[in-house]
DNA sequence: AAGCATACCTTGTTTTACAAGATCGTTTAA
DNA sequence: TTAAACGATCTTGTAAAACAAGGTATGCTT
């Protein structure tokens, strides 16, 4: 059991809540996930999450110039998205009292 | 995206706390879970997670009898089991606050 | 003996995480 | 001017996880 694997489904989460503190493109969103503590994210997990997430439109995608390179998707959050974007703050505080509530049981 | 969807990996952590607690049997760890607040666990998702962490040795199980009904089996923590639950106390610590901080910021 | 609650397990499907690698455009250095 | 280096995206394939659904067995109660 590595820390990657348990953190399905949770990165969508932050995903979401990383695009909601302003437009991102795939490549910057790696690095950022890594600044915040999120180690082994590689781009073969980030941009299947990301193409998921526009297919249920809740993130939209524009194209604009790179200073440097081949042109950059930028995302925004849909409507959509920021209902989900909430829905998933209150499972994430519902999981992680919970979470909390056992570990410190067994303790 | 459902509550249990965003569980994967979790589950195994709070299922070996719940063990540490005290010997638990499966039918039981499955409404514990729920009294817990987790809802949404059949033991269709148990009983495959039971078997797997006793495959990697970090549980072990013995069969007692019950008061009514077939047997049960009581599970414990290997040494093993000990060592991974306090491994994965660290790396919730590190998900949790890593999740915290970039919800805080998204908002 | 019929039904119910207790208790366990298996099968098959879908989703997820992820490694690995392919592709493409721009800048920079040889 | 060619090629390396870097910025940026996407695809393919694999393994594991979560889960629904269903199956089996035991013992108690009526």
């Amino acid at each position: 059991m590595q820390t990657t694997q348990m953190l399905k489904g949770i990165i969508d989460g932050c995903i979401l809540s990383i695009i909601h503190e302003g437009e991102v493109y795939g490549y910057e969103l790696a690095s950022k996930l890594d600044s915040y503590g999120f180690e082994s994210f590689s781009e073969g997990t980030i941009y299947p999450i990301l193409i998921r997430l526009q297919k249920d439109q809740l993130i939209q995608s524009t194209l604009k110039k790179s200073t440097a390179g081949p042109k950059r998707k930028y995302y925004s959050l849909t409507e959509k998205g920021v209902e989900e974007l909430a829905g998933f703050q209150k499972r994430w505080d519902h999981l992680s009292s919970t979470v909390n509530l056992i570990l410190r049981k067994g303790e």
